[in-house]
DNA sequence: CTTATTTGACCTTT
DNA sequence: AAAGGTCAAATAAG
């Protein structure tokens, strides 16, 4: 995906070359965005909802692959797994049984025949930017990559027989790679599921900030905001074997917790992104003085220069990087 | 006690 | 046979 400066510029009848034209194009590189990470929530491109364009969702890496579907897996308790689990007798027959029980149950099980699904795959520094919840369902160790890859379904995977999952996991270190790590997030069929009301706000949940303090100098902390829509138990902030795990707020920092929550700096109003309440004042010098010759800044960013934080939001790699908070000094 | 995570075995595809 | 996706008991955490 490339989005280039003049991509950014103009086509997109938001007027003249101002401040009022970069912050619609903010807007509509957020809902784009939005509609990446929440495709059941948000309106189709040609639902008029969100401002896509077709040249813009074109820029986005969502692919349409062949991949397996999850189908029922139902032999009913068969043996110990996990860690020290214990044999019971008889796994072979048993097993047997299973395995041969169905074609049903066959397909049920490993890698599945291809179906049409649709995936996203992403690339960023805060795996859980999204508004739904996960359960984690496995882990191993990709040959040829040096973290391990996390898989995650639905958390409504079975009452609501969500077919969404994904993928997480962590990018090689790269060499001269000093910044967050980033990981790969491919997010697999859409949620079927219905989302809360809160789960369903599409605010800032997570970012990390790299703190220098007396106590923990340069140091990163992943946090998240205060959102309902974010739980903590399924959450993940990245451990150090780069596996993506577990859930933790800063909660030996209360300021940075404090401070992350912009979640009330914005909404989403149909069709375009809004300050919510009206923009502050130093969100609106922002604003005027952005130009595009760095990265895209989307209104997380913005936030950042309310003194709160920093979230920037690249879209001009491919994948795109959503690539967060280097906020020091804290 | 409940819920989420871990982790080695199992299964299918390539 | 290798690789990767899934299962589910064991375990940890709340």
């Amino acid at each position: 995906m490339q989005l280039s400066r003049g991509a950014v510029g103009g086509g997109h009848g938001c007027g003249p070359p101002d401040g009022t034209q970069l912050r619609c194009r903010e807007r509509e590189l957020v809902a784009q965005l939005h509609e990446l990470l929440f495709p059941s929530t948000a309106p189709s491109p040609a639902g008029g909802g969100a401002s896509w364009s077709s040249s813009s969702s074109a820029d986005l890496s969502v692919e349409h692959c062949g991949s397996p579907v999850k189908a029922p897996a139902l032999c009913g308790r068969r043996r110990g797994r996990g860690s020290k689990r214990v044999r019971e007798g008889g796994p072979q027959e048993e097993q047997k049984q299973c395995r041969g029980s169905s074609a049903a149950t066959k397909a049920a099980r490993g890698r599945r025949k291809k179906e049409e699904t649709t995936t996203t795959t992403i690339v960023t520094t805060v795996p859980d930017f999204d508004g739904y919840q996960w359960k984690k369902y496995g882990q191993k160790k990709i040959e040829a990559a040096q973290y391990p890859r996390s898989y995650y379904r639905c958390t409504n995977s079975a009452d609501q027989a969500c077919p969404a999952k994904r993928t997480v996991q962590r990018n090689d270190d790269s060499e001269g790679d000093s910044g967050s790590p980033k990981y790969t997030v491919v997010y697999i069929s859409e949620h079927s599921c219905k989302l809360t009301e809160a789960a369903a706000a599409p605010v800032i949940l997570e970012t990390a900030v790299r703190t220098k303090t007396p106590a923990a100098p340069d140091t990163a902390a992943v946090f998240s905001t205060n959102s309902s829509a974010y739980s903590t138990g399924t959450q993940s902030p990245a451990s150090s074997d780069g596996t993506w795990s577990g859930g933790t707020v800063s909660e030996a920092n209360p300021m940075l917790r404090e401070r992350n929550d912009c979640s009330s700096l914005f909404d989403v109003d149909g069709d375009c992104w809004k300050w919510d309440p009206s923009p502050t004042a130093p969100v609106a010098a922002l604003l005027q003085d952005m130009d595009f010759a760095g990265p895209i800044m989307s209104p997380v960013h913005v936030a950042a220069a309310d003194g709160s934080w920093i979230n920037d939001l690249f879209l001009n790699e491919s994948p795109f990087v959503l690539n967060s908070c280097q906020l020091f000094g804290y």
